[in-house]
DNA sequence: CGAAAATTTGACATGACTCAACTGGAGTGG
DNA sequence: CCACTCCAGTTGAGTCATGTCAAATTTTCG
């Protein structure tokens, strides 16, 4: 993956929601770095300070939590294309509260909180792109909420099937499991039962 | 409440967080309009085709969903300076999937969203403000969601306590329950059994 | 191949739900 | 000012989805 290709795909993504400059687009280059990620290699990771966003250009990442208890609990998977980030869930003594990891071989380009104020200093139509994304974002996020509140695990995981064919193929079944915020086991029998009521 | 008043109580929010000229005020001005909410009056109801944002100048809100067997969740309660809105949670038919209720008499600046899109247009550095705002929106509703799912309702109860002191003279209880994510009889339960280990 | 990780299965425990009945207080109207 | 109604809250008994712990089995991957 050349750098320059990475950065071009950003740009693109940009430029499908605002018009920039050719000025501008060069502060948009100059303010990301290309990083790759081997399988289960880490972006961030909880209870470490390092405050970052992140484009994903290739590969699919987990981001996720680690309770009180230890055990995870997947905030959502993400893929080429989407935003990862934990600039916006920092700790007051400045760590981080997520981890996200990859769960293959990718790409991402990323940004540190300094830069990337810096970058919205210089190139303000971009405040426009992130709060429309941070709406959208903010609307998915609010979905998962309500159906986690108002539906059973067999309503969520079906609903997840249908927003994302496939992730069986992508994603480990018990990282599934803790997406829809059951145990491994308690997914298993699920589908056990799923397959023999159809 | 004077409709001038309102809207300084507005003006001041966002020059708290970006600096304004006379005529940038005045768009602003222009924008929003102040409505008066009875208790138990809507704001903005789910299954209606009203998309708007409002600002509470005054009051207490809820903002709900009713799910498929119209039993209630209660998303957040929000209090003077706060946001709420349904612009989105908007589905494809323009149908609000959100309902937002005054649990006592209080007043909002309310804007759609055509008036909204106008405004950012004219007055671009709200794009910022607002960003920001969902940046922190964001982030409090992935707190909840994480901790919906990494603890117990006797956990959230007690986080809620300690977030919100005061909140149980306010809301009746068992909309303290729909926001915990129980039944009414379940939190009866739990209150008491707090007082016995108590 | 062999170790480690993922998945399945079993037996049992539990937190929260369901449905139903009861209590008590707030408001309303005669 | 009492009687009545209504709604919020409480209590009880039984059920169910999911968790817990432990072990067996299968898959993955160095």
């Amino acid at each position: 993956m050349r750098e320059e290709d990475a950065k071009l795909q950003l740009l693109n993504y940009f430029k499908a929601r605002v018009e920039l400059s050719e000025e501008e687009e060069q502060h948009i280059r100059d303010a990301y770095t290309l990083h790759h990620f081997k399988k289960k290699a880490f972006v961030f990771e909880q209870g470490k300070p390092t405050s970052l966003e992140g484009f994903i250009v290739s590969g699919t990442f987990r981001v996720y939590y680690n309770d009180s208890k230890a055990s995870e609990h997947v905030l959502y998977f993400a893929f080429p294309n989407w935003w990862i980030g934990n600039m916006i869930t920092f700790h007051s003594d400045q760590t981080s509260s997520l981890s996200a990891q990859a769960l293959e071989e990718g790409y991402a380009l990323l940004i540190n909180k300094v830069d990337s104020e810096e970058l919205f200093r210089k190139v303000p139509k971009l405040e426009r792109v992130f709060r429309i994304m941070l709406q959208k974002s903010f609307s998915v996020l609010q979905k998962r909420f309500l159906l986690t509140v108002s539906s059973n695990a067999e309503e969520r995981y079906k609903e997840l099937l249908e927003r994302s064919p496939g992730i069986e193929q992508l994603v480990p079944q018990h990282q599934i499991a803790s997406y829809l915020g059951i145990l491994p086991e308690s997914f298993s029998r699920m589908k056990k039962q799923l397959l023999k009521g159809n």
